[in-house]
DNA sequence: TTTAATTACGTAAACGTTTTCGCCTAGCTT
DNA sequence: AAGCTAGGCGAAAACGTTTACGTAATTAAA
């Protein structure tokens, strides 16, 4: 490394004080538009940029935003993290990334970890191990936080999320339209809002067609392939039903896989939907009937808010944005 | 936000300096123990975490790497960033990422804005877009680099590849064993070396197997679906292979597409297989025949490298790791 | 002409750590 | 008894900025 080019190197370059410099350098209205001239020439000349740490210190701002999801592995959260990387380019915002793999405690660790100004606001999706809004109910007045996604409701805090409930109402419609009968419901998120109003959603839709209300075949979602896989197929062995609704993106390859292991025709046999940002959805054997969040929408979105939040900027109106969902029909649903 | 609790704090509460304080904090040798435990026991007590903009600023140290990438939202990139996260967890660090785009001016900016000991070290794999490899030559002087999967060679830097001229070779080879006679190629990433090795590891097994080494039939990768596409089919109709290599995943909807279209059966008419980490590519119609990088590994590895520099353990030998790829035949393949 | 306001810049403190150096005390060694 | 050593701690400088405040020169208002 060169020696260092600082500020007080500027200054002594220009025979100016260095106050002068930092002034000139962030464009301040008590800098002369010669002098400044004189700043910005020499510091592109010199390749000077300022120290972060410094300027974090001083100034109490990093310039800086962390995302905490649960996994980065993950069709929706990678598209996600797309999208608040380049608002927040646009932004001139740094982004840290932090993985809890839907631990809680590995969640409130990192998180804890943030609050003595290494960052400016947070981004998260939370964990669906477990629903303990407590310590979000504390966080939200520490530190600027906006949820995507997997949220915590009735707090102090921006929300962006998609129309669960309806576009799940919708998809269950589309697949007794498609003939089904018996939909057996494959259960992912819970413990969260999204999970329960997806639930909710197919819950209803059956009630409104008039479909059994009573016990639902429903599978749990585990995170062990293979345990996914052989509850599928007792489900599929016990409850016979026409219709899977795979409430997560994780039941696709075990729900493919147990009907081709027993034999099960999609669509002829079972028809399937599912929640899912895979690109390769229309390449299926069959092509996969999905209901596709804009996950890079909702990435921009949130870090949009978070921004504005962070620019003192008064949030339009609404704390709660909901974008919209598409279910997608292809062949696994046959109609 | 309540009172700030620093280092100043515990002094004054223990009526020690400040000095003694942040010596216990760092488990220094001076201290004895017992003043370590007061101050141990009092910062839980209270809460308290450094300020990590100050401990930058005076240490010279951030505990913080950079990640620069083309792109998130690839199965590839998401898992080694899944793979570097999870060793920066074990080892403390935090982890900033970037996304170039395949643009080249992006990526020097991006890595021009770390410079300035916002970060420790870098993660990188380049864009593709140019191979420039002054800019690199400079850079790797100034800050501990390690490279992964796309590289730039002849530097003093660690690099994390995999086998690709090998499996390439495999691959091809596989295609020949099952019938191929003339094998197209789907060339990506051309100014890299891992797009070269993969070219000329299909090249070389064409030789040596007595397959015309003139021209081959080939579709240079655009960042654009629809052109692919259509690249794609005036291949197939002007060259009617009987195999088509893809080098990169984002080359599997186009193929797979464009065979659609022109009414080509795979594997019957046209076999397939593809660099791809994609978790469904069993799920295809038909099932992928892949290269599988093991994209997590790689990712692991290569921030395992970058903290042994970082933490001056000497590297064990090499500054180049290369990983194996996996070759996993399926029907698009079909043999 | 005097006073007030404005412009353009400098001085110095502050942000919260880390680290060098030096001091003091106890316990040893001669 | 004098001199050493080592252990335990504190004073103060430093890291590179930002910013409150002060000041001098110029301009506008009275």
């Amino acid at each position: 490394m060169a020696e260092a080019v600082n500020i007080k190197r500027l200054a002594q370059e220009l025979n100016i004080s260095i106050a002068t410099v930092s002034k000139a350098l962030n464009d301040s209205y008590e800098i002369s538009l010669k002098t400044k001239n004189r700043v910005w020439t020499l510091a592109k000349e010199l390749n000077y940029t300022p120290n972060p740490a410094a300027s974090n210190l001083r100034s109490h701002k990093t310039k800086t935003v962390a995302v905490i999801i649960p996994c980065v592995a993950n069709n929706f959260f990678s598209l996600s993290i797309k999208g608040i990387e380049e608002i927040a380019r646009q932004y001139g915002y740094h982004v840290l990334i932090y993985q809890t793999h839907e631990n809680i405690e590995a969640e409130v660790a990192f998180t804890n970890s943030l609050l003595n100004g290494r960052v400016d606001g947070i981004l998260t999706s939370v964990s669906s191990s477990e629903y303990n809004s407590e310590y979000y109910t504390n966080l939200v007045k520490k530190i600027p936080l906006v949820f995507f996604d997997r949220v915590y409701e009735n707090l102090d805090a921006v929300k962006v999320t998609t129309d669960d409930y309806e576009i799940a109402f919708q998809a269950t419609e589309h697949l007794i339209e498609c003939g089904c009968t018996k939909i057996a419901y494959l259960y992912g998120l819970e413990n969260l809002p999204a999970g329960k109003a997806r639930f909710a959603g197919y819950l209803d839709a059956l009630k409104t067609h008039g479909i059994a209300a009573g016990e639902q075949p429903v599978v749990k979602y585990q995170d062990d392939e293979e345990l996914n896989l052989q509850h599928i197929k007792e489900l599929l062995k016990k409850y016979k039903p026409d219709g899977l609704f795979s409430s997560i993106e994780e039941f696709i390859i075990p729900a493919y896989c147990a009907c081709r292991e027993m034999d099960l025709k999609i669509p002829s046999d079972v028809k399937i939907l599912s929640f899912s940002n895979l690109s390769t959805a229309k390449l299926l054997n069959p092509s996969l009937t999905t209901i596709t969040q804009p996950a890079f929408e909702i990435g921009r979105e949130a870090a949009k808010c978070l921004f504005k939040i962070l620019n003192n900027k008064q949030l339009d109106d609404e704390q709660n944005i909901i974008l919209k969902s598409m279910l997608i029909k292809r062949e696994s649903t046959g109609c």
